[in-house]
DNA sequence: ATGGCTGATCGAATCAGA
């Protein structure tokens, strides 16, 4: 695979968003887009309409919640869809497909709502099933993009005020320690090395102006085994994609490389 | 008073997001 062009965005109800998703697919014309938060069944998700793009996709939906789908312009292989590890997937978070060669996974992780809460536990749960399946059924040798929803701030450099949300489920030692375990494992925060002072975020609350007030937290990332990384020309994060009528709250992050 | 929005499920008010 050469030359490529990745995305990831949580699109926050891809039937609300369908417009947007469409018109942004031409524009930018990514060779992958991961998407997070489709909020539709296998049933109710786009197929016709992106094809209609030129994307084929991926999906792993559930009613009203969650769900996540790769897109991609070239053909999608070995589709897995949720961890594959004999436990049941109660929530549609995790899907992963080869293209050309790559192993690229869409990943929705829990947000936690409350910490010491029985999601908050659900969520460092969630981390640590992600890096035993990477453990049990991948290697760190192999070209492998993790991209996707993090909902997690790894540095204070990648949160507006720090100190207002040092206490909070996206930013207490817990959940950076469980996704530092799956970083470990064999990945590198590409966005990061690109913008290594930080204050460059991907979500901004829908109140209280958060988004004209840039205050705002990384928390769509992708990351990518060492062979990748090298490789890497370009990460950004698509802002104007937050202006407008009817936005995600979530802008797409894009990762470019040769 | 620690809110303020948005979307899904519904057919009003609640859950969830982050």
């Amino acid at each position: 695979m050469n030359a490529v062009k990745l995305a990831t965005w949580n699109v926050n109800s891809i039937r609300s968003r369908l417009g947007r998703l469409e018109a942004w697919l031409r524009r930018h014309r990514p060779d992958v887009l991961c998407l997070q938060e489709l909020k539709c069944t296998d049933e109710q998700f786009p197929y016709e309409a992106l094809a209609g793009v030129g994307y084929q996709s991926a999906v792993f939906g559930q009613k009203a919640y969650n769900g996540v789908a790769i897109l991609a312009r070239q053909e999608l292989r070995d589709v897995r869809r949720g961890f594959g590890d004999g436990s049941p997937d109660t929530e549609a978070r995790l899907i992963s497909a080869e293209i050309e060669g790559v192993r690229v996974f869409s990943a929705y992780v829990p947000n936690g709502q409350v910490v010491g809460s029985e999601k908050f536990t659900y969520k460092l749960a969630w981390l640590a099933r992600l890096a035993d399946l990477l453990r049990r059924d991948f290697d760190p040798a192999a070209p492998i993009v993790l991209a996707g929803d993090f909902n997690v701030a790894v540095s204070d450099r990648d949160v507006y005020d720090p100190n207002a949300w040092a206490e909070s489920v996206l930013c207490v030692p817990e959940v950076r320690g469980a996704l530092e375990l799956v970083r470990q494992w064999g990945f590198v925060d590409v966005f990061a090395r690109f913008h290594p002072e930080g204050g460059v975020y991907s979500w901004w609350d829908y109140r209280r102006l958060a988004f004209p007030r840039n205050q705002g937290l990384r928390l769509d990332h992708v990351y990518a085994t060492a062979a990748f990384t090298e490789r890497c020309t370009s990460a950004y994060v698509d802002r104007d994609e937050r202006k407008g009528e009817k936005p995600s709250d979530h802008a797409p992050v894009v990762v470019e490389w040769t």
